[in-house]
DNA sequence: CGACTACTTGACAAGGATCAAAGTTGGTGG
DNA sequence: CCACCAACTTTGATCCTTGTCAAGTAGTCG
């Protein structure tokens, strides 16, 4: 795959990436919590989901907006002929659920038993009314949300599957470095078919990538969830494109 | 390609989309026209930008919101090893340049002789600050963002190059009838590498799918920018994974 | 009119999808 | 506690789409 780009950019336009040491196209959902509305959630009452129960579906009425206490939450959307496009994993801090339509655009499912934080939306909007700030960091979060994902449309646009793989890894590693855990052990709360859909291939290449890079001595595979990151800055030049495998 | 979706998801929450008509996976950037700070514009200074020359590139202070008032502009961003992706094609009546960080996320290049006009964000957040309902239309706006985003993403994520190349020509169609123009004519003011880019497919493939949709008598080539779609329902269900060339 | 750029077409190869089967894991009940 | 079953994951073999390389065509601008 690897399309080589016939790119018609000037190339003074250029954007200077080479600090090697910085994956600039991997960047993290970061927890809204002292963005968003911090007076109105304790007041908010709290909902318990079982795994692979649905939070919301798409076309249902948008009524509420989630905080994550615990857990984790897949984001996806169908297309018509049951193809899935999984569109992010939301973990603890993470706020799901904005948008301004009146009705949900993406399903959100549990991936495993997740306790959320739920804040009516009429309460929200009241509250963005009169308070701008408040309407600010709906703003804000949601311009993370496009940030995040047109790095997603960067990573399954243009690069083969080891990239996307190797993406994906790092971007659950810096999540959790964001979070202050280890960054060299990654916790994968998701199925493959659901890093499949997330990623644009299908499950059995996820498999065979991931076996490869253990192979190659660039994880370990503890558990079926639980991978251990050895060389990160192969990772990285993999996920960039820099080398190949 | 056509990834077989492994999926895990409960058929009862099935998304229902056998609406033959609608295709529902293609959404187009609405004019902001009437929602964004319609009292602030007027004020504004524009700017005339020639072909290929940027608007603002990755990294630049965000200093301006622009509304494209003529002509038309490609949003990009860069990988690492020179590879792009183009992220979405804005036109007359579309705003640019959203986002909270004090630091644009993309570049936006001119595809064609196009003038915009400018509004300092520093007018526009102090707009915000004092009145919410400018704060509210900045959340909406983004909101409709992110939802192009996603199905932008949906559309290379699971998608054959034959399906990606015609959404994006639906895509366009679907443009112009917003804007009262007609649905069965579409002018391409990009590139074939901006299709590709737009795509993650080469240009080479672009090439030959458009001629194969031409040979089939799906659209006519009339001239290298210009389509006529012929039969609408078959790129449709082309579009939709429903059928194949 | 020639040089340049953009686009198209062809031949070939490679990466990933598909189909098929074996191996793991986790839960249930005897 | 272990045996069994279902769901999930890994591995293997093969085929197909699309990327790559290369050549040729068509517009455009000086």
């Amino acid at each position: 795959m690897l399309a080589r780009s016939h790119t018609a950019v000037d190339d003074r336009r250029r954007v200077q990436s080479s600090d090697p040491g910085r994956a600039a196209t991997i960047s993290v959902r970061v927890p809204a919590r002292s963005l968003l509305v911090e007076d109105e959630w304790p007041r908010s009452k709290w909902r318990h989901l079982e795994e692979k129960s649905p939070l919301y579906s798409e076309g249902d009425p948008r009524t509420h907006v989630y905080r994550i206490l615990s857990g984790a939450i897949c984001l996806f959307r169908m297309l018509e002929d049951g193809r899935r496009q999984v569109i992010d994993f939301a973990f603890d801090g993470d706020i799901v659920g904005l948008g301004s339509g009146s009705l949900e655009t993406s399903n959100a499912q549990a991936l495993s038993a997740t306790k959320v934080s739920c804040l009516p939306i009429a309460r929200l909007m009241t509250a963005a009314k009169t308070n701008s700030r408040i309407a600010l960091g709906l703003y804000e979060a949601l311009s993370k949300e496009v940030v995040v994902a047109h790095e997603h449309l960067m990573c399954i646009g243009h690069r083969g599957a080891t990239e996307r793989v190797a993406t994906f890894i790092l971007m659950l590693s810096r999540r959790n470095e964001t979070r202050g855990l280890a960054g060299d052990v990654v916790t994968l709360p998701m199925a493959r078919v659901d890093i499949a859909d997330f990623l644009g291939i299908t499950i059995e290449t996820v498999s065979r990538t991931l076996t490869r890079l253990k192979v190659q001595g660039l994880i370990d595979i503890e558990q079926i969830t639980t991978l251990r990151l050895k060389d990160m800055s192969k990772l990285i030049a993999l996920a960039e494109g820099r080398v190949r495998v």
